[in-house]
DNA sequence: CTACTCCTTCGAGTGAACTCTAAGTCAAGC
DNA sequence: GCTTGACTTAGAGTTCACTCGAAGGAGTAG
């Protein structure tokens, strides 16, 4: 089990992040009886997971979303579908932010190198390299 | 020569948005007698440039550097090389934002497909588009 | 017992990038 | 000449995702 500290070196996240998260219902660690929230493994794994997610720009409110299906999954009423629909929504945009960066990143090698075409002794970032 | 909505219709931007990044410094447009801003295919070439900048999360602040650097060039001063060390630290930025997408892309695309196999009766995107 | 460190909560503050409002100007069509 | 619609400005408001601060509690070392 890991304190709210480890878990903020282990992933690269401020304590504050992290109960900012647990606060806007992404995270739900164990408690001890005084209160102090405990982590282990799964609830790491997760985390990075939900990293994951806003770092590709999924809305906290839909990682929300998300959550609260898994958690109302039950014999019942199975929430896979939701869950499911969800993942292929960001899946969508992911792939979108994909062919934007692509094309973006195309356009500034050939701004770059139109540059050194008309500045030959300007030094880019592979000359300060070599040697 | 183009007013503020039909350029702001071709970018598919609103013009509250244009005049704030003139406000900015990102933008020149020329302007009527009256003070009615007129826009160009150059201006228009422009705009799209930055929004390919903003679409892949350099901050304002930095166009706004970049656009000064190429305005203040000159036979005595020359501010390419400014300018591509500019453009060399974004390139780094969209790199890094790709590699990310793509292991997010791979992570959601398998937990789909696991979906997939515990539920085999749920119909994925490619499903509705069949038949 | 005391000091120290890490933890707790609640609520306020921040920064970026829009986004909108209000009050007013201007040119064109009827 | 009047209405309409697009334009102008400065500045206020909104949203999102943190980020921080204050005040206090719990557990361990000396």
């Amino acid at each position: 089990m890991y304190s709210i500290s480890e878990v903020s070196r282990l992933t690269d996240t401020s304590a504050h992040t992290i109960r900012y998260y647990e606060k806007e219902g992404l995270l739900f660690p164990d408690r001890t009886a005084s209160g102090v929230r405990q982590y282990d493994d799964k609830h790491i794994d997760w985390l990075r997971f939900v990293l994951r997610l806003r770092a590709t720009h999924m809305p906290i409110d839909q990682i929300r979303q998300y959550v609260a299906l898994f958690r109302a999954s039950s014999d019942d009423h199975d929430t896979a579908p939701d869950r499911l629909a969800l993942l292929e929504q960001h899946q969508t945009l992911v792939r979108a932010q994909l062919a934007e960066l692509q094309l973006t990143e195309q356009m500034i090698t050939e701004k770059i190198s139109s540059y050194h075409r008309l500045h030959p002794s300007i030094p880019g970032k592979q000359a300060s390299q070599s040697r």
